[in-house]
DNA sequence: TTGAAAGCGCTAACAG
DNA sequence: CTGTTAGCGCTTTCAA
């Protein structure tokens, strides 16, 4: 290693002392004499010393690094949960060491075991949801401390999740839809679920199976069937309107959507992507906002506020989300302690102007 | 380590070999017979042999990892230039330990030793403007390999430097806009000199000073300047909107800016946050888009593309920054071959509907 | 082809 | 309080 080859043997030769003596007071473990103390700590500046993280790591069997696997930091999402994660770790004393998937369960399973060589201490990770996570399963039981944000799955019940209360966030907005008088409620979702599926968990919390085990779009179609429920208001499976997970395919299905019931009053977007596709497909038909549909969408995008009116949303704490993961992992990394199996923050429904009384 | 506790030791006894002869056929170099690697990798899979990259990193000296320093990974700009940045580290075999500094001179002095501390290989870095670069030149001195992101400044001459070519990206937009007709041209910056200042600059490539070493606002402003001076038009100092760095700020400095030149028939916006303030200020002073106002923003946002009509933009090649940027960083790694100082790929207006001809 | 041994930089007993 | 010593897991001469 060309930079920074001044080592600790190096240091302790310049100030006349022992290897020992040098590492104890570097490390500022161990006792040492105040006159030791200052000989090395002022060879260690002149030489310009800087501790070597990986013998540390060696001997320690602690890197204080941890990995974060998600789909894409690029996507706006991600990226504030990654900012998050970052200034909490550093704040811990950590790095943080990132990995892409690209929802790709291979390339997900290779970046764990990337992770797993490199020796991090711990992982936090948005998994891609697939049949038999088989990689993130051989570390859970390696002992490798992991946080599972935003989603779990089958086969990973015991890991801590991090996540927003998916159920709930949808049922504030199709609630204020219903506060707000309207009985013809849309919702635009990646689920495929059809909602007698659902039925079992519509009674309210507690009930049936685990929730936290379906995907979020599914947990999130559950908030629009509760809400409904709790109005009186009969399901119409009609007003569920499926879409594939890219904007122009959300733009579609709405359009059509449009085109097939005149008499809808209010839809909720219950995505980031689904979101600029309905509103791109309400404008493409000619429709005013909040006149001739009301709009809910989902996270707090640039593009909410930037448009006329601007768009009520359910948001997202990213940031935090990203900082509780932490925590709870390093908590797992320190301590040992048993972690919350769920840690839900609460999403806030942003009320602007494209909702309107009915 | 509790996971992964298995090393080549345990290997090579299962395997009834040598430490050394498990270690050849596990690293794939050396030689060994073909039985004993049959029975060497058979133990490995067996036991769930995962190689200790930290051990490796103490002999190599190679920790096969890089370093990225930006302001803020959920800024748009840096989250799309560390997913190029990524990927390609990943096909190069590098991992990616990520850092913020807020465009804080000390966070980053900090975060650069603590990747030095790491011992990563090498470092991407969008530096904070600052006087004394102090930290990144310790590492230069020190023969780590550092590639400059976005920009460059006084001290750091001989560093490679990754960016869009700031001047030509500004000189595009405004000599559309002239193109279109128009002659009073405003231009929103974040630049604080004025124009006269510049005016060495504006004669042309390869003339005066090094441009490299002004921030990007300045570098963008001279596009501007010169634009303007080639289509013959004379430079109108209250025509240069000058504005803080947020978006709140824009807005108002626009909104003035509109109170008091009513004559302004074309605005560019010279950054993706000046740009949204741009439009903010522009609608609010119920101005039509772009009969009443023709707009260029900077950055393809979100937004642009969600409001009516879309507004057109420069747009850099995010993702490609970040992945030039990490070529260069492994050719500096790995060849020690001069790498080129600077490397600007081409910013691209993209024309859309907020430019009409006057 | 194979094994023994040294050593990367650091920490942590253990004696002195 | 201080120095000697033995590794952490791996790679890599060097002999055999």
């Amino acid at each position: 290693m060309a930079h920074g080859a001044v080592t600790i043997i190096d240091v302790a030769r310049a100030a006349g002392v022992s290897k020992s003596a040098a590492a104890r007071v570097l490390a500022q473990n161990g006792s040492a004499s105040d006159v030791t103390r200052k000989k090395v700590l002022e060879a260690a500046d002149r030489l310009g010393y800087r501790p070597n993280q990986l013998a540390r790591a060696m001997k320690s069997g602690a890197t204080n690094t941890i990995g974060i696997v998600v789909p894409d930091v690029a996507i706006p999402f991600f990226s504030a949960v990654l900012r998050g994660l970052t200034d909490t770790a550093r704040a811990a004393g950590f790095e943080v060491l990132v990995s892409n998937t690209d929802n790709d369960a291979d390339i997900e399973a290779r970046s764990l075991e990337l992770l797993a060589e490199q020796r991090v201490d711990g992982i936090v990770i948005a998994p891609v949801f697939q049949p038999e996570p088989s990689a993130l399963i051989r570390l859970q039981n390696e002992g490798m401390p992991i946080v599972l944000l935003d989603r779990r799955m089958p086969g990973l019940e015991e890991l801590p999740l991090v996540s927003i209360d998916h159920v709930d966030a949808t049922e504030q907005a199709v609630r204020s839809l219903i506060e707000l008088g309207h009985r013809r409620i849309a919702l635009l979702t990646e689920a495929v679920q059809v909602h007698s599926t659902l039925e079992a968990f519509t009674e309210g919390p507690g009930q049936g199976s685990d929730v936290s085990l379906l995907r979020p779009s599914a947990q999130r179609l559950i908030g629009y069937l509760r809400a409904l429920r709790q109005a009186g208001i009969a399901i119409d499976e009609d007003l569920i309107i499926r879409s594939g997970y890219t904007t122009e395919l959300a733009q579609e299905a709405v359009e059509a959507f449009l085109d097939r019931s005149p008499d809808v009053t209010a839809l909720h977007a219950t995505d980031a992507v689904l979101s600029s596709g309905a509103y791109r497909g309400i404008r493409s038909r000619g429709l005013r906002i909040p006149e001739d549909l009301s709009l809910i969408g989902f996270d707090d995008q640039d593009w909410t506020t930037m448009v006329q009116p601007p768009v009520s949303v359910v948001e997202q704490p990213r940031q935090r989300l990203g900082a509780t993961a932490t925590t709870t992992l390093v908590g797992m990394i320190r301590g040992g302690t048993a972690e919350p199996r769920r840690q839900m923050l609460a999403a806030e429904l942003l009320v602007r102007g494209s909702a309107a009384p009915r």
